[in-house]
DNA sequence: CGTGCCAGGTGCCAT
DNA sequence: ATGGCACTTGGCACG
């Protein structure tokens, strides 16, 4: 990894049009040739980057200013950050060797993995009968069955939004056409999420 | 700013916890206080951060090692990062100053804008009523009418996805019960996009 | 300030 | 490869 601390200016094109004008900055060449530009603040994305993989060349330009640029997987058609340097403050490489990744725990899939376990606690009654249930348009969550046989499918999410209610919408109705599933009445869905915001409510109650 | 290569250690506990075995690491210190540790590959987001606001504890563990400690905006109650510094390799400081930010071009915002100057291109006779029509549910892109005066919402997207289409049909809905809207038949809809995926054309003539 | 929605999203895993 | 979807999503604009 490259370390780069520069007077520069720095000009995106690619799907987007981006422009930076002159001032100090960090720039950071990873070994996969990404290249990141970072402020001094903001949050962890850079003001600019390039994705790996990615090619970086330094130049000239044709006043003799040092001009680096740097082309990402489609080559030189295809994204491209031109990064005028203006005056190198630092420049230092070091070899990090591969990282062995991270290791998560408390997402969704930790949520849907505890309510499979106590489905109970969703709905008095409740059964599991499949989790991941796969059907044409994707998986439900959980597939369940309540105290009288009906089936209840269950979206589970970490943050319960609008597209959400949707995604469980969109099952319901599929659901609804196989009547293998509906010998005891329709089916029903549960939206089950850590925290619901009020539209989503609002729209589930529909 | 302030940049540390070491081998480290880096737990993470908040929304979720994550867990990056020790390996030599960039470890970059913001002004703001914000943490971000980035490996050498990957593309620009960190492997672990914490959003500012943010501050810095540097402190020694029970039995002699460096550990440092970041903790988020709700202080110690909060979101909390400790990284076990193993062996310091590099540690230097910059001031980077302000930066004057960026400016970008060429987003769905303009890409709005174009179609709204120019609704005949979506379909011959288009005239727009409004852009951002305000609806209970969110804006509409661009409301429009017909040759016939019938209203015609359009969605716009630069990558037409199933949840674009999705955005639309819920629109219609809407509008097709507000009986001012159809007057001359009812709200018809319009998806325009750059590029529309396969699953999402099918969805939509549906 | 919440709420909705876009993002050069990125990453992960499925078919 | 392509598609669907979560994400410590982050970020912005508007009511």
């Amino acid at each position: 990894m490259r370390l780069v601390i520069a007077r520069c200016q720095v000009d995106y094109a690619g799907r987007l049009t981006a422009h930076l004008p002159m001032a100090t900055r960090l720039i950071m060449v990873k070994n996969d040739g990404s290249v990141l530009v970072h402020s001094d603040g903001g949050s962890y994305k850079p003001l600019n980057w390039m994705s790996p993989p990615a090619r970086l060349r330094e130049g000239v330009t044709e006043d003799g200013r040092v001009e680096w640029t740097v082309h990402g997987k489609d080559g030189p058609d295809g994204d491209t950050l031109r990064i005028l340097v203006d005056e190198v403050l630092s420049d230092s490489s070091h070899d990090l060797g591969l990282d062995p990744g991270l290791q998560k725990d408390g997402v969704e899939k930790h949520l849907q993995e505890l309510l499979a376990d106590h489905p109970g606690t969703l709905a008095p009654g409740l059964t599991l009968v499949r989790r991941e249930y796969p059907t044409a348009i994707g998986p439900v969550d959980l597939l369940c069955r309540d105290d009288r046989g009906s089936c209840v499918a269950v979206e589970v999410k970490r943050r319960g939004d609008i597209d959400g209610v949707e995604q469980l919408t969109r099952y319901l109705e599929l659901l609804n056409r196989d009547s293998t599933l509906c010998l005891n009445g329709s089916v029903r869905g549960i939206f089950a999420a850590q925290e619901i915001r009020p539209q989503a409510r609002v729209l589930a109650t529909d």
